[in-house]
DNA sequence: AAGAGACGGCACCGATCGGTACCGTCTTAG
DNA sequence: CTAAGACGGTACCGATCGGTGCCGTCTCTT
């Protein structure tokens, strides 16, 4: 056996479900084009909402270390790597597969928030954010906790929007915005509680 | 016949798409919610496909309808109308119904480009991007064009994020961002460029 | 060489998909 | 009052959905 059954569903239906959408793509139509039996299916998952599961989670984490290492192999300074967010983006939308996000798409086709599927892709999100927060904190912005969703916000209405028009242009796009966003001056009032915290340091 | 057959087909699908997905609701669904017959469905419309799109028309023109009145409602300044934008995505994305945009949601899950849902889905967002345009312009904004887009893109991420957190923060947020993006010092080549057109205003 | 486990193929299940045909009833306009 | 048309109900169609069971083969391990 060149490549294991399990391993070749797993590739299968992840091709196909981001390509198609999840609920479009038939148990039927993963096991022809991965040339795995239908037995051998049922023995690897329990279910078609399993093998979502698993491919969803694969996914993540695979995309988590390409985000990583893609903005880390640019080799900028800590201050500009939260830009650089953006210019990893703009690579991933130029391919000739891409189709969006695969854990939006989850969970707006998986509306049931209960299913697995559906929270897999929330927690994608959460842990992306919490890059971004590492990132920011890394370049020695005090208000990091702002803009990390801020820049959360950004990166996916980056992706929607590629995935709208069907060219890259929305990468560059986010990436002035976030440059606008970067360069505002943070307000005064959280400034000064920000410094207060400091001062107090652990003191309650 | 209290209400015609054909509306109440038409609503009742709109509730049912836009809450479980277009693929996730079957004709049997409409048909026994509604109390239409399954022969006068098939008198008013071809077929699925058919309903899916006198839908998304249908609710295209309401809810560019509810932004411009809602926007308009608030009586602001010209200048402070594109803001307003996110103040009324704030009130949407409260509703207990909310499930996200219809038209992105129907854009991922039909990923068939030429299907005739995904073409109304797109030719939504390129109609808002032109009502933005116009309030850009409204609020004396010359660089209205290259913000236009941008702004889209905050709207977009907005609703993704609300949708994907469950609560209506993502509008505060959004509007933030909008403001630094507003505040933004305008490229100074730009400004030359924009000032040279004026001056050669029709020239060629 | 022999046994065990993984595998692909196939037949089959009930449920549901989108769609068609026909029939009796109810409303409405002339 | 009557004829026409809109309507709801139902039976039915082939196709596909997710899922189960069995069977023969192929490949490893011992």
């Amino acid at each position: 056996m060149a490549v294991k059954a399990r391993e070749r569903l797993l590739t299968t239906a992840e091709d196909l479900f981001y390509a198609e959408g999840i609920r479009a793509v038939g148990v039927e139509r993963i096991l022809s084009a991965s040339g795995v039996g239908r037995a051998s299916f049922y023995r690897h998952f329990a279910g078609k909402d399993d093998l979502v599961v698993a491919v969803l989670s694969g996914r993540d984490e695979r995309w988590r270390d390409w985000l990583r290492s893609t903005v880390d192999g640019y080799g900028r300074p800590a201050a500009d790597r939260p830009l650089a967010v953006f210019d990893a983006l703009a690579e991933r939308f130029a391919r000739d597969d891409f189709r969006g996000c695969a854990f939006i798409n989850t969970m707006i086709e998986a509306a049931d928030r209960e299913s697995g599927a559906h929270q897999v892709a929330a927690a994608h999100k959460s842990a992306v954010t919490e890059y971004l927060d590492a990132l920011l904190t890394e370049a020695g912005r005090d208000d990091h906790a702002e803009l990390a969703p801020e820049l959360m916000l950004l990166v996916d209405g980056a992706i929607v929007t590629a995935l709208r028009e069907g060219n890259p242009d929305a990468a560059v796009r986010a990436k002035r915005i976030a440059e606008a966003l970067l360069a505002r001056q943070p307000d005064p009032r959280e400034a000064v509680r920000r410094r207060l915290r400091v001062v107090t340091g652990g003191m309650r």
